[in-house]
DNA sequence: CGCGACGTTGATTTGCCTCAACGATTGTGG
DNA sequence: CCACAATCGTTGAGGCAAATCAACGTCGCG
């Protein structure tokens, strides 16, 4: 019964104690080490992590060899890599640490158990993924709308913590550029 | 009682006689004809729909005048400005019909009474959710690993049929290009 | 210290956009 | 039923933003 986690839950939805009691049965507290993997290529996903502390990051190797980090997990979020974990497929993709962590994981069969019989909880991750198709959504929108260079500004200016924490080339994945581009942005003053 | 949105729901959840009946006390069909909007920039989003027939678009004109298509909307599936619809904040965005359509209007506000008490209904939409959160990351994947040609052949070949229901340009926007890239693509063979 | 990881800088290339002009098709009112 | 406009698609010339390639600087760490 991980009190971040409740807190969180409690943010978004109104589960009873029966609920978080179901929900913390199946559970295993981990401590991540900088650079150690939780997901491999070609493993079948079948967990779900929340982000007690620290920095992961969800990537892939396209055919060229370049990593393309589609999601961070920061504190207070989840990450997986939902498509293995709902279609049972091998993975494509890599879940690594940034940084230290210490990380929640649940199995994605307790889960499902979990939601099928508590609303609560349910709508704590319905309400979850609609916040992401929203900030997916903005991604998009600000990509289109922004040059490069905008883009770049726009991005630290929102997450100013945060950038200062992951490597410059990781924030160049993550906004589809090579980190040759962001080094020329910042050299421009 | 609507027998296309029962059977789609069955596809993904197992709801009682109960769920279906309260989901459906408020719901409205509304046939929508051609170029007619559901949604338009300024408005508070406050309905989901749910297509029967026809086609859908959501997009927002941005500041160089420009539309960028964020998502059609398809026979058995779900259309609405989701930033709007749970920010309660004014859409940046139009809902519009492509061709004449059949649909299924349900408000926000009913949706979250239902789905705080069945976990059926609640599961439905995390499901579906999670498929679109998975199509959004194949897309953003693809938009880095492809090139601007291959992407198009690409979205082509998974969606003949729809391809040739809606204009050139709409593709275009969708797939974030000029609609003269396209025709140009097209003109290779 | 020396090596590897990360960042910088410059020269060059390229994929796609912009702009502009020109078909083809549809549909609408006279 | 035709004239005309509006909508959609095509084609070409030129430009630019960001990628690529390559070389070098710098820092932290075994």
């Amino acid at each position: 019964m991980n009190p971040q986690l409740t807190e969180h839950i409690k943010q978004f939805a109104s589960p009873t104690e029966e609920d978080l009691a179901l929900l913390f049965e199946e559970v295993e507290y981990k401590a991540v080490g900088p650079k150690e993997f939780l997901l491999k290529e070609g493993q079948f996903c079948k967990f779900q992590y929340f982000v007690l502390k620290g920095c992961l990051r969800l990537y892939q190797i396209n055919d060229r060899g370049n990593e393309q980090i589609f999601n961070f997990g920061i504190p207070n979020w989840w990450i997986t890599d939902l498509d293995s974990l709902i279609n049972h497929t091998p993975a494509k993709k890599y879940i690594q640490a940034t940084k230290k962590c210490e990380v929640l994981k649940f199995s994605r069969v307790h889960l499902e158990k979990v939601m099928a019989v508590s609303p609560a909880i349910c709508n704590y991750f319905r309400i979850l993924l609609e916040k992401v198709k929203v900030a997916d959504q903005r991604k998009m929108e600000y990509s289109l709308k922004f040059s490069g260079e905008e883009l770049y500004h726009h991005f630290c200016s929102k997450n100013p913590a945060f950038v200062q924490e992951v490597p410059q080339y990781m924030i160049a994945s993550y906004l589809g550029f090579t980190p040759e581009f962001i080094s020329k942005i910042r050299g421009k003053k």
